[in-house]
DNA sequence: GTGGTCTAGACCACC
DNA sequence: GTGGTCTAGACCACC
């Protein structure tokens, strides 16, 4: 996990975490389906809170791109591909 | 905590603020690693605005005598001992 | 503030609270632009901690009735009574 | 901690659990408002999955031994010395 | 003096 | 063994 925060921008760090975290969605780095670690896990080894970790993880599930079950994780999810599509549908129906 | 603000003081409260406190860190009276009170404290205590409580911190941390943890308070650093070469270099240098 | 939290419910703390305040706001005791307790006083008044309120309110934020204003305060949306048109309107076009 | 668990008794883990823990308390060892290790802790030392745990301080929670603080700890009871008589009594009337 | 963010750490509910 | 909720308390950014 080559990616490293910066305690002194002004960027909060949950932001930043939640862009790499859609970098590697987005890239396709963390395929569909696939599973994050735990926010335990993640925080040991970003070394933040627990708590930045889900704020970094909430932004990215109002963007419909992780999906949380309860007792069993966190998830990227299916339709990561069709959320520019369906974007794209959004203008053209506004244009 | 013995210490009084002049208010018609031609000097700044948050200079005054600072002076104490670099006092109190020099003296000793404020140990390395020592704690300050929460912002919020100092300024009830002292009853002036938080921000000028911040401005007095802020010209310490300049200094180097305080360092600011997000989330865990306001310490007095380490390396006390080695701030008044530091200074008198600066007033050396400007002199 | 006539109002009592059940801690040994099953329904979580911020749950509750948020009920209430959506009670406040639809009968019209928190009119349009009103604007609510600092979080940390309301935290104080309902004996919970302020993150507590602060999940509260986020309910509220999402369903459109609260508006988070930084460094001013939080307010009562002014479309509140819009809310249940827009919902019928919604129920009319599927229907 | 020094304590035994008998894996192949016929008494299930989490009574043995929860009589080492009356003992700790009935003993002295943990005094009144003693604080508990977190059960995590507990399920690590005692190489147990947390729900065995959660079930024997639920025995003693149910003996108003114990009593749980939602984001504070488990602590053990201000009226311990009550507590024989009380389980006496129920005993009496069982028997 | 408000909401925004962060730390540390615990029990709760579900798996 | 995961996410859900809660506690306590601090600095940050904006007013």
């Amino acid at each position: 996990m080559r990616f490293e925060l910066h305690r002194d921008h002004p960027q909060p760090l949950y932001q930043q975490i939640a862009e790499w975290m859609r970098q590697q969605i987005l890239s396709g780095t963390w395929p569909e389906h696939f599973k994050l670690q735990s926010e335990i896990d993640l925080a040991h080894e970003l070394q933040v809170n627990r708590g930045t970790i889900r704020n970094a993880i909430n932004a990215l599930l109002e963007a419909g791109l992780l999906i949380r079950k309860h007792g069993k994780g966190t998830f990227v999810t299916g339709q990561v591909l069709e959320q520019p599509l369906a974007s794209s549908l959004v203008t053209f129906l506004k244009g």
